[in-house]
RNA sequence: GGACAGGUGGCCGAGUGGUUUAAGGCACACGCUUGGAAAGCGUGCGUGGUGUAACAGCCACCGCGGGUUCGAAUCCCGCCCUGUCCGCCA
């Protein structure tokens, strides 16, 4: 959602940002339904003003048993022009709505240019690729050689993009799930574990942007509601429609939730293996802080998902999609992708946005200033808000298995697990099962 | 799921169709008073929109959305939420 009192002000500066995202300039066309739009409201407040004015003076006649046909006749001769107003000024209102909510939010100048993914940027890569000395597999021909990772069992009871893990794969996914927590609620990650509901009412998924735009890839239920695509739709919502105080500010919650998403348009893309599901665990980051905390809160969040792939010793690379690739509710987008050797390439298993004060205008979700600028009156601000993987569990224990494979076919657990394995030091082999 | 009772400003709370232009109180801010404080007194104190150079002014908002009426916090309808009781349930 746009600020048209923004694109007023600044409207060379609105039709760059839709440049940026490949679109044409608009601020002329939104200006001129602004312009009637505020004509209409002043027109229609100066009919109800005097309307209010005449029944008070009904009010008064009548109090004194005086007659008030005189009057009454005035207010009904205004009646048609009263009503003719308000539904003109609402009309355009909501016309300038729908046209604001609709557009997606304006990159950052430091954004690259591209119109898809082939103009994203890498910034860095961490961590080496092991040489294993010999082919290694893929974490599909690694889970099923065990059975530990069964789509077929899946498949009779949900069909197909589900999996069922078995003991130490079903084990390690909550080990992976439990180490994330612990590093993101730690002191030093300084994140408050949350535990929301996985099931959520249009208005949640309006605010964070996901209605009306993407209500093709959430499932619904027939009593009206959504299951949740992200934990980032029920951590954000916390602060809807709420008024902070700055000292509060910045908050940052985290959450182990199950995903859900239907991805229609996505059918024929990776439809082997877990890479794609209709369902997978997630642990999420969501920050919500002041407009001048947001860009150094968005790199700080990065490095906390780069974090939990660091302790697990995983090789990855972290991008900066261009304004083209990223989403709309987004001002500025890093993704994080883990090395898989098993596919030889690198998959996202993280993305972190700044939303800005996007999200938090449909959600109204502001903070009161200590002091300094306000906004156009009145005392309060809207936040700004990101969200991140801090990871992408199911991904995760992809890369676990196809990183840390042996020739065997046994799984070395990463260190940093073992004490959520029981102390297991590696999956054993088929053979050995 | 059913029945009943509720939802008014940061908080408490009055308000059953018209000087309500939301009383009063608490809290908060500033001032007066004081050696200093408390008390007391005075003033201020919501959000959004519109408007203005900036003020002023104007409009809307009493859980949310509709409706009746010249006029709605107040009456009617739908929904949401809270409380109590009943039912069901991990």
């Amino acid at each position: 959602m746009h600020d048209i009192r923004f694109i007023r002000e600044n409207p060379a500066a609105f039709d760059t940002g839709l440049k940026k995202r490949n679109l044409a300039p608009l601020s002329a066309e939104l200006l001129e339904i602004d312009r009637r739009r505020r004509a209409a409201i002043s027109e229609s407040e100066a009919a109800q003003a005097k309307r209010k004015a005449l029944s008070r003076q009904i009010g008064i006649a009548k109090g004194k048993g005086e007659a008030a046909e005189a009057l009454m006749a005035e207010v009904a001769a205004l009646e048609a022009s009263l009503k003719k107003g308000e539904a003109e000024a609402a009309a355009l209102d909501s016309e300038l709505t729908h046209r604001l909510e609709v557009l997606p939010n304006l990159p950052f100048d430091d954004v690259p240019d591209g119109t898809d993914e082939t103009g994203n940027v890498e910034i860095r890569r961490v961590g080496s690729q092991r040489n294993f000395g010999f082919t290694p597999k893929d974490h599909v021909a690694l889970g099923e050689a065990t059975g530990e990772m069964d789509f077929a069992a899946a498949g009779k009871m949900s069909g197909a993009r589900f999996v069922v893990l078995r003991k130490h794969l079903a084990r390690l996914e909550r080990a992976l799930a439990q180490f994330m927590l612990d590093l993101h609620t730690s002191e030093e990650g300084g994140y408050t574990e949350i535990n929301p509901p996985f099931l959520v009412r249009d208005k949640a998924a309006y605010g964070v942007g996901q209605l009306p735009r993407f209500a093709e890839d959430m499932f619904h239920t027939d009593n009206g509601f959504w299951l949740i695509p992200t934990a980032e739709v029920p951590l954000t919502n916390l602060v809807n429609d709420m008024v902070l105080e700055e000292k509060q500010l910045p908050q940052r919650f985290t959450a182990w939730t199950p995903c859900f998403r239907s991805e229609a348009g996505a059918a024929g893309k990776d439809t082997r293996g877990m890479i794609r599901q209709h369902q997978f665990p997630k642990v999420e980051l969501v920050s919500i802080t002041t407009p001048e905390q947001s860009a150094a809160e968005h790199e700080r969040m990065t490095g906390r998902a780069e974090e939990v792939l660091k302790r697990l010793d995983l090789p990855f690379r972290t991008i900066v999609l261009c304004g083209g690739d990223m989403g709309p509710a987004s001002r500025k987008t890093y993704d994080i992708e883990v090395w898989l050797p098993g596919q030889n390439a690198y998959r996202e298993i993280s993305s972190c946005s700044n939303c800005g004060d996007y999200q938090a205008r449909r959600m109204n979700a502001r903070y009161r200033p200590k002091e300094g600028p306000r906004g156009s009156k009145g005392g309060t601000r809207f936040v700004h808000t990101l969200n991140g993987s801090g990871l992408a569990v199911g991904r995760t224990l992809i890369a676990v298995l196809e990183n840390y494979q042996n020739e065997d076919g046994s799984v070395t657990i990463p260190e940093v697990l073992r004490s959520y394995m029981g102390g297991l030091a590696a999956i054993p082999a088929p053979a050995a099962q």
